[in-house]
RNA sequence: GCCCCCGUAGCUCAGUAUGGAUAGAGCAGUAGUUUCCUAAACUAUUGGCCGGAGGUUCGAAUCCUCUCGGGGGUACCA
């Protein structure tokens, strides 16, 4: 619809100077009444040609060329508003468009040939993933469909570090809990990691070799063997969500390939490092940011912002034409340094977008419930996927902008209550399956020849919506908002259900019905679609 | 102290990028709809000083300043 009106305008330019190299902007309006698309542009204008904006609508509505059969009337409104009504004809194309394309109906090629790389999840294996770290998994898969949907192609991507103080701590609680298993006394410290699947791996250690790692230290099977463990069960949680990442990045392959040492030979080269109490500091205070930082510690170990560097050096070297790194606001000082330093060697920071998505806060009998992996005290995202299963979770997190606070209530999810709206949106798809059903056995076929005849007031609110699907699509994939997504199927599925309310198909005359059974196919085809894009399941039947 | 996010209807949230036309939706509430393709639906309706105060503008939920409230950060932890 937008492409159509942007060529549309574009013929004013051979009248109007002022319209070239402009590039058009369109909503859609809140009331029918202003239109299928209207554009402020000429308000926008009236500030630089210091002209009445309704004088310069009237101008560019007088210069434009078009076709009478696409666009039914234009009209200035308001202040300087300029509408466009689509005719009937042109509304009702898109019904044999989205019958001939089916399931690609809303792919664009518009990034075709591009490449982006979307780093989500990347929980280093200490825990099961908790419900926070759903929203994470499910922000991104959706993120990588919406950009497949515009073109890219996309490589899903966990980075996660085995090395380190965190899994160090890891290995060293299993092995605490394997030595109380042989009938030690141990001093289980606080910040160590409390759940019980460290006491479960501890276990299978001891069943399988009793007493033979009891001289052990945590760095070698403990660790090894709880990283396994835990991540296995991170891929099955992940899975059962259908989320499959393409590349596991290690940490510790930048130690191994020389990237680590080659990025400090570059800042030392650039001027960018120096040494201070036994620590090499980043000077990021000249870069822009806050302070100087410690990017190698006076012990010899390297702070997490040395590898974060190195490792999106590589997804430069990779060659990306979009670089999306989705995480938690608890990550939102990180990104600023990485970044200036990036930015300082010489890359084109550009490329990457740093999503940070906020908190999900649970609520569970009106209560908070405060969640740390640490203390296991949380809610993992498999007891989540339990309760409500995956297409209530994976919808759950996509209607909801990422940068809301989100209020989960656990209480209220169970419920499978009317509040949830993914059921209104898979019921109409349900219905529409069981009305083919029904129409087909009674030997009435769809047509696309008498497309014309769909004019009642909520046939046409259905043909509208189904042309907006394709605009919605590439704006929410180029914002990377998947609640624009969710937001526009509660819309469509509406318009069906009030379609299905007032125009039957059965005991209607022959050329209607076919027409109408058209119109339904293509709706059910427009909800998969969209559900697809989310990961939800259109199920034929409920 | 400084940085990021949020504050819009009883509840959960859109709308803020690019300022525009009477501020939207779902749920809850109220009143209705089914001899008829799935009532998990539909129709009508109640409900708002867009946290507050200034400012910019012909025009502000949207931009600027200040302020109040909530969350997350601010390490030689990740």
């Amino acid at each position: 619809m937008k492409n159509t009106l942007s060529s549309i305008l574009n013929t004013a330019s051979k009248k109007l100077e002022y319209i070239k190299n402009i590039d058009f902007t369109f909503e859609k309006p809140k009331s029918d009444e202003h239109g299928d698309l209207s554009t402020n542009l000429a308000m926008t204008l009236s500030k630089q040609l210091k002209k009445n904006p309704r004088q310069i609508a009237q101008e560019i509505i007088d210069s434009i060329e078009f076709d009478k059969n696409i666009v039914e009337k234009i009209e200035i409104a308001g202040p300087g508003f300029i509408n466009f009504f689509f005719s009937h004809s042109y509304l009702s194309e898109k019904v044999k468009q989205i019958h001939a394309e089916k399931e690609v109906f809303g792919k664009s090629k518009k990034y075709q040939g591009k490449r982006a790389n979307v780093e989500f999840v990347s929980a280093n294996p200490t825990g099961p993933l908790t419900v926070g770290h759903g929203r994470n998994a499910v922000s991104g898969d959706t993120i990588a469909n919406m950009l497949e949907w515009i073109g890219y192609e996309v490589d899903r991507e966990y980075y996660f570090n085995n090395a380190g103080r965190q899994m160090r701590v890891l290995g060293d609680s299993v092995r605490l809990r394997y030595l109380e298993l042989l009938g030690q006394q141990i001093d289980f410290p606080q910040d160590y990691y409390q759940g019980d699947y460290i006491k479960e791996i501890a276990k299978d250690i001891f069943v399988e070799s009793g007493d033979k790692y009891i001289s052990e230290t945590a760095e070698g099977i403990f660790k090894e063997r709880a990283e396994r463990e835990i991540f296995k069960d991170i891929e099955r949680t992940l899975k059962r969500l259908n989320i499959k990442h393409s590349i596991y990045f290690n940490e510790n392959s930048l130690y191994e390939d020389g990237k680590i040492e080659a990025l400090l030979k570059l800042f030392e080269e650039k001027g960018l490092s120096y040494q201070k109490d036994g620590a090499t500091w980043l000077k990021f205070s000249e870069l822009g940011n806050q302070q100087d930082k410690v990017i190698i510690k006076s012990t010899g170990e390297p702070t997490y912002r040395l590898p974060d560097i190195a490792y999106h050096v590589t997804k430069f070297d990779r060659n990306y034409d979009l670089i999306i790194d989705l995480f938690g606001s608890d990550h939102n000082a990180t990104y600023p340094d990485v970044l200036a330093a990036l930015k300082a060697l010489g890359y084109e920071t550009e490329k990457i977008k740093v999503l940070i998505h906020q908190f999900v806060t649970i609520l569970q009998d009106g209560e908070i419930v405060k969640m740390s992996t640490r203390k296991a005290n949380y809610i993992t995202l498999d007891e989540l996927n339990d309760e409500v299963g995956a297409d209530v979770v994976r919808y759950f997190f996509n209607m909801r902008s990422i940068s809301t606070h989100m209020n989960f209530d656990l209480n209220l999810a169970k419920k499978h209550s009317d509040e949830n709206p993914v059921f209104y949106l898979q019921y109409a798809h349900a219905r529409i399956c069981s009305i083919i059903k029904t129409v087909k056995d009674q030997d009435i076929n769809s047509s696309l020849e008498n497309l014309d005849l769909l004019t009642t007031p909520e046939e046409i609110g259905l043909l509208k919506k189904l042309n907006h699907f394709e605009d919605e699509v590439l704006q929410s994939g180029e914002s990377f908002e998947a609640n624009r997504i969710t937001s526009y199927l509660e819309e469509l599925a509406s318009a069906f259900h009030k379609f299905y309310t007032f125009s039957r198909i059965l005991g209607t005359e022959k050329n209607l019905a076919e027409a109408r059974l058209a119109l339904a196919e293509a709706s059910k085809i427009v909800i998969a679609n969209g559900l697809k894009i989310l990961g939800v399941s259109a199920p034929e039947k409920m």
